[in-house]
DNA sequence: GTTCAAGGCCAT
DNA sequence: ATGGCCTTGAAC
């Protein structure tokens, strides 16, 4: 789906260059990485034979790199030399994220080639505009990167170029503030080569060569609420903003993100078929039908029957794999290659993805679908954070997300603050509600029903059609109570306690948001997402 | 003194 | 316009 087109409208330059000494660009404000380069002019066209399917800008070619056959495995490297050669000059050899072409150092923040290095300093420099007159997703590899400057510009900052490297005044020789974050970048490597090389040698003697296949995302966009809503449906769910790809599948190394631990509870939370081999990027997650609770001592005798039709529909819209898969997807392509990444920015664009993904659940579930637009949105501006702290909460309870993750760059990511809104002094609260959920056994489709409970508020100003709505969650409801009561009769009042605990997460939300807005006003947040919209949106109702 | 990431130069 | 090579100069 093409999330692209609304913020090509935004129009936003990445010629902003503050003048003055030592990088007045600085300041640890949004990146002008993620932003959308929108050139004006038609300097250059590029050719329609020369677009690649979908926005899939980023190629894994440079993943298999220096002559080695390009062959999933060949970046590991040959028995004969994985010890005593690690040293800087072997973790220069890289091939450039944007082109593919021999990396020749650190240039405007990452390791690229000498032409790529050039072609980001004239275009910043000379304020060049560049047009696509295909699809703004031409593949750019060494021979082709000459063919589209615009897609070739697009992707120098979707790698992460940094526009705030090029001097504003020309000044020549010296170093600039990203001097240590390139020394850290490299001691990272070296250190992540070296427990590379370690798990290797072991792996080496009972497997031999591991299959590396490295998924991508697509570099980070945004729309709107109300052109996400409308979007034509899909006939599964699907996330955004990026038709992620498959899960990465790693081979022999010791690759993050780290996959979580494996879930402990009863069978929704029962291991994924799909688990045994090794795969990190996916933690073990319960299958995605409408089984019913198993292990549990109040259900194990309840196997498949007295789970009304419509829960087990409303779990099948449950797709945790999917939201895995975009998380660590989205983890990888943000911090592949790149040096340092702001992590409060990262957060920010992990919870805009998941906000897509949420709203491309909502879209596809009964009750919400046959409402109009404006008052799909309005249910939506109200309850989108409710349903990212439940979503997190799930994800913890259901398939042991853990709390922190490592990043591709090595850097260490918390994952838990996701479901805090970014509020770490929430961590307390959030681990309370968590074991009131547990004591109440709280499983799959306890979670989808309060779910559904949260997006079909009826209480939400400005609702036209609020019998709809009020008529969805009072099915809802009653469903809920009837699992209960039905599959853990012996835990009095579970449907009582579960009501009571929305509140609950109606106050962590609250403060989450209100952190974002602070943090937003205070430039520290990615602008233009949809993150931003939602919040915007509640304060202007 | 050395390093290396900036900017500059110039043949193509 | 591109890209390989050269010069520069602050940080180490």
């Amino acid at each position: 789906m093409d999330q692209q087109t609304s913020l090509m409208s935004l129009n936003m330059s990445p010629f902003d260059l503050s003048p003055g000494p030592e990088g007045s660009a600085s300041g640890g404000g949004p990146s002008s990485a993620s932003q959308q380069y929108v050139p004006q002019g038609a300097a250059y066209q590029c050719p329609p034979e020369q677009q690649s399917f979908g926005y899939a800008n980023l190629d894994a070619s440079y993943l298999f790199p220096t002559g080695t056959g390009g062959e999933p495995g060949a970046y590991l490297p040959t028995a004969g030399t994985v010890c005593d050669q690690t040293d800087t000059k072997d973790v220069i050899e890289e091939l450039c994220p944007v082109c593919g072409d021999k990396v020749s150092g650190y240039h405007y923040g990452l390791l690229t080639c000498e032409s790529c290095k050039g072609f980001f300093k004239r275009t910043v420099q000379n304020k060049k505009v560049y047009t696509c007159v295909a699809e703004r997703a031409c593949h750019i590899d060494k021979t082709q990167r000459k063919r589209c400057p615009f897609c070739r510009f697009q992707k120098c900052l979707d790698v992460g170029m940094k526009l705030e490297a090029v001097r504003a005044d020309r000044m020549r020789g010296g170093r600039n503030k990203f001097g240590p974050m390139y020394k850290r970048d490299r001691a990272r490597k070296l250190q992540m080569m070296r427990q590379r090389q370690i798990a290797v040698q072991t792996l080496r003697g009972s497997l031999g060569d591991g299959g590396l296949v490295l998924g991508f995302g697509s570099p980070y966009t945004a729309v709107s609420v109300k052109q996400e809503i409308q979007i034509p449906q899909v006939s599964s769910l699907t996330s955004s903003p990026e038709s992620s790809p498959g899960p990465a599948l790693l081979g022999a190394q010791p690759q993050p993100p780290q996959p979580p631990p494996p879930p402990t509870h009863d069978k929704w939370e029962a291991h994924s078929p799909h688990s045994a081999s090794p795969d990190a990027f996916t933690f073990d997650t319960q299958s995605n039908t409408a089984a019913t609770p198993s292990s549990t001592a109040e259900a194990t005798s309840t196997e498949t029957l007295r789970v009304s039709p419509m829960i087990r529909e409303f779990v099948q819209t449950v797709d945790d794999r999917e939201w895995q898969n975009a998380l660590f997807g989205l983890l990888q392509s943000q911090t592949y290659n790149q040096c340092e990444v702001d992590l409060f920015e990262l957060m920010c664009k992990v919870l805009d993805q998941n906000l897509f993904s949420q709203v491309d659940w909502a879209r596809n579930t009964v009750f919400f679908k046959y409402l109009k637009v404006d008052d799909q949105m309005k249910l939506l501006q109200d309850s989108w954070s409710v349903m990212l702290v439940l979503d997190h909460l799930h994800q913890r309870m259901h398939n042991g997300l853990p709390d922190e993750t490592t990043l591709h760059n090595g850097q260490k990511f918390d994952l838990l603050c996701l479901g805090l809104l970014g509020v770490p002094s929430l961590a307390d609260h959030f681990n309370e509600l968590q074991n009131k959920l547990a004591e109440l056994k709280f499983d799959v489709p306890d979670y989808i029903c309060v779910k559904f409970m949260l997006l079909l508020n009826p209480e939400v100003r400005g609702i036209v059609n609020v019998k709809c709505v009020r008529e969805g969650y009072q099915t809802v409801q009653a469903a809920l109570l009837d699992y209960t009561l039905t599959c853990y009769p012996t835990i009095q009042d579970k449907f009582g306690k579960l009501v009571m605990v929305v509140p609950e997460i109606h106050a962590l939300a609250a403060r989450g948001e209100e952190h974002l807005y602070q943090r937003h006003c205070a430039g520290q947040a990615p602008t233009q997402t949809l993150l931003m919209e939602m919040l915007h949106a509640k304060r202007k109702s």
